[in-house]
DNA sequence: CTTTAATTTGTATTTATTACAAACAAGTTT
DNA sequence: AAACTTGTTTGTAATAAATACAAATTAAAG
């Protein structure tokens, strides 16, 4: 139960009442490190929460995205997913089989500061990089 | 109509018929540099040919998309947006307003290649580099 | 406990998108 | 040029994701 009682703490840092439902989407969401959509949310939390609504589901990621608990990320296909990792992090896509995953470099994000510290954008000021890789998992049983 | 003979060459090339819908969403496209969604064009279209249906904006953007003659880009908000320029280019992009500008960068190109040459990410063939930088667009009035 | 305000539910809408079949038109064949 | 073929557009109906809203419920403060 410590990683309950940690998102307690965290949902009470940014003054939400305690609930079940939320508490389980939170869970969720940091189990399913796969960027889920709402809908697949909804689909995991009901097993924990029978009669879960989805109005419930999407009421709280909003909230959660309000209070920064949580972000909203963007591939190429038409649904909002969700993550749970608010930290600064870039993500490798495949715009085939529409998979992401995580994707953390200090080194690069220090040269990039750097950078755009440099070369200054005329008439944009750049508060965060986000870089989305473009690519291909490569299964490992690949000949190629 | 010298625009018009480059977008009539286009379409033939990806073996497309020469369509006054076609031909009206291709050079809507390029004319409106915001990024426009498939509602925006719509409006935009109906001026030239009225009676035009949405499907056929669907229809005709996902064309161009399979054909590569556009490109898809998604923002935090909820709804899709379309880029005439297929040329690799990055985006700068305000939540705040939704607003979007195109971003070219030749120099940051050549150092994220170089990069991710020389640093592979395991499991994962990078194909394309896509920055989203956040930020504000600086009025000119702003006092701040 | 009681109270109160926030949350959840259930239902009805909205909005973006897709499915599909009939009507139509571009480009090819004769 | 007329007929033909096939891809395209239209119109309508359906779906899917998301939102609006009011009634029912519940967390947590007093
Ligand atoms: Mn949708
Ligand atoms: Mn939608
Ligand atoms: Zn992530
Ligand atoms: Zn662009």
């Amino acid at each position: 139960m410590e990683i309950t009682q940690g998102i307690i703490r965290r949902l009470n840092e940014a003054g939400l009442k305690i609930t079940p439902q939320r508490v389980a989407v939170m869970q969720t969401l940091c189990k399913l490190r796969m960027h889920p959509t709402a809908e697949e949310l909804f689909a995991e939390v009901s097993k924990t929460i029978p009669g879960l609504s989805p109005t419930t589901i999407y009421n709280t990621l909003d909230t959660f995205v309000e209070k920064g608990l949580i972000k909203r990320v963007k591939t190429d296909a038409d649904v909002m997913r969700y993550d749970a990792i608010t930290e600064h992090h870039h993500h490798l896509y495949c715009a085939v089989s529409d998979r992401m995953e995580d994707y953390f470099d200090n080194e690069l994000d220090e040269m990039l500061s750097a950078y755009f510290e440099r070369k200054q954008i005329n008439g944009f000021k750049v508060s965060d990089i986000r870089l989305q890789l473009m690519g291909d998992f490569s299964e490992r049983k690949t000949t190629q």
